[in-house]
RNA sequence: GGAGAGGUACCCAAGAGGCUGAAGGGGGCAGUUUGCUAAAUUGCUAGGGGGGAGCAAUCCUCCGCGAGGGUUCGAAUCCCUCCCUCUCCGCCA
């Protein structure tokens, strides 16, 4: 959520920036309950304040005079704490409408066509045949089974199989290498410019599962069209590791030298896919479940923005590292979703599709999402603020097999595995 | 899932309706003593959030004893619901 504070001082830049992100609110509204709601609140302290001194500063007994007084007090506190309550209830629900404000550099725009490429990296291959999509590949080689999948789990979900697993796990290794070595992060950091400190990802394996308080407060609940829910548990099936991993530091007040912490995490993430009837139904791009693993960063304020850069950054190494054609798109105000304040994709070259497809999403929240989580850091000097929250993609592991078997196949339909993951491979160079 | 014991500050812990507007100890911080260290000794050390006043330093105030409700003039203390930790039993990769 946004600083009620900020929202009292620029109610126009409020409006507009929320106009710009597509949302409707009504900032007016939520000032004159903001209002409404302190009036109340300095009434019942008053009471509140008179209850206290008469309690606590008459002897033990209390004359039936003084008793008398307390039960009128009270019935006066119950009438004005249920009003307050009431108010509080659509004050919050007002405030936590209102979006984070878009960045600067962030391109207005009404609808994702309005995302801006703003960097293109590698040639998609000339290849001198026609090259297969990923799911003509993997029937050949029987390396996926989505009729059998379906008999058990329904759409949308599949057995991967044989050297398709041998590669999942392949590149899982080589993500944490990659993120756990701390020359490489640096030489990102100062190739890139950032000041930030060279501090490895370390890797978390995070629980699949997100109470609703949680996930509420996180802002990535978004039960209607992402996520299973465990009614009998209050419990919800995360979406992404980001889900658990963004939540670990809720009502915590973190050192400012223990920042920034960067994490690696590793999950199954499942998602409803609700609205996406009939989309990408052939292969494995869109699924209930898949596997993914997700950086996610918890920093100052002052180094937030190039904690973002930092993740764009690495993900860029990490797919050029598998020789993949890449780009990089700017999201508009539309697209970045409530939470963000700056949105990243990468979207791979597909060959067997012919167009680039999103194979990862950079977001940066600034305090938007601590203050609801109420994840704060200390000052050397004592003061308390918010921290600020990034998180990205480091490979969606399906989506990032899909690229490189379209992109590393050969005329026959093998597919030639990446120099990087061959360390990772037990000796196998294709398959 | 069953039975029991717990949850109070950085840690241990007292407290059992008003004398707690949260003892005591350890630790930490700052003094005194001291050639240095240790010891002794004095003081400080309840976080965090909300509201108000002020240009500001700051001041006033409300809520905070696992969370949320309730009883009462008054709740850490009594009642209800939930969460978590520990021990034992059961089940289980």
């Amino acid at each position: 959520m946004l600083d009620i504070q900020f929202i009292r001082d620029n109610p126009e830049v409020v409006k507009e920036k929320a106009h710009q992100k597509g949302y409707d609110v009504d900032i007016n509204k939520l000032l004159a309950i903001d209002k409404q709601r302190r009036q109340l609140l300095t009434e019942i302290e008053t009471l509140r304040r008179k209850r206290n001194t008469s309690t606590h500063t008459s002897s033990k007994k209390p004359t039936d005079e003084q008793i008398m007084a307390g039960r009128e007090l009270k019935k006066k506190l119950t009438i004005l704490e249920k009003k307050s309550e009431e108010i509080s209830e659509t004050y919050q629900t007002l405030l936590y409408q209102v979006p984070n404000m878009p960045l600067e550099d962030v391109p207005v725009g009404a609808t994702e066509l309005d995302n801006k490429v703003v960097k293109t990296v590698g040639e998609p291959i000339d290849y001198d045949f026609k090259p297969k999509n990923h799911w003509e590949l993997a029937q050949a080689k029987d390396l996926i089974d989505k009729e059998r999948a379906a008999k058990v789990a329904g759409s949308r979900f599949a057995y991967l199989k044989g050297p398709l697993v041998e590669l999942q796990l392949a590149i899982m290794q080589f993500v944490i290498h990659t993120l756990g070595d701390q020359q490489i992060i640096e030489k990102i950091i100062t190739d890139n410019q950032l000041s930030l400190k060279a501090i490895p990802f370390v890797p978390v394996l995070p629980p699949a599962l997100v109470c609703t308080a949680a996930y509420e407060a996180s802002t990535r609940l978004n039960a209607e069209e992402m996520t299973y829910q465990l009614a009998k548990d209050d419990l919800w099936l995360n979406a992404s590791a980001e889900h658990s991993l963004c939540t670990m530091y809720i009502n915590e007040v973190i050192p400012e030298e223990s920042l920034p912490i960067r994490y690696i995490g590793y999950a199954t993430s499942f998602r409803r896919e609700a609205g996406s009837y009939g989309k990408d139904t052939e292969g494995i791009l869109r699924m209930h479940q898949f596997d993914k693993m997700e950086m996610e960063v918890f920093s100052t304020p002052e180094t937030g923005l190039d904690e973002h850069k930092l993740l764009i950054a690495i993900d860029e190494y990490m797919v050029s590292q598998l020789g993949l054609p890449y780009h990089v798109l700017m999201k508009c105000t539309a697209d970045i979703g409530k939470p963000n304040a700056r949105g990243v994709d990468i979207e791979t070259w597909m060959p067997g599709e012919g167009k680039y497809r999103e194979t990862h999403t950079a977001d940066y929240m600034t305090d938007y999402q601590a203050r609801r989580m109420k994840t704060r850091l200390r000052r050397s000097d004592g003061s308390i603020e918010f921290v600020h929250t990034n998180d990205a993609t480091a490979f969606a592991l399906g989506r990032i097999m899909v690229a490189i078997m379209e992109n590393r196949q050969t005329k026959d339909g093998h597919i030639i595995i990446p120099d990087v993951l061959l360390p990772f491979m037990m000796g196998k160079i294709e398959f």
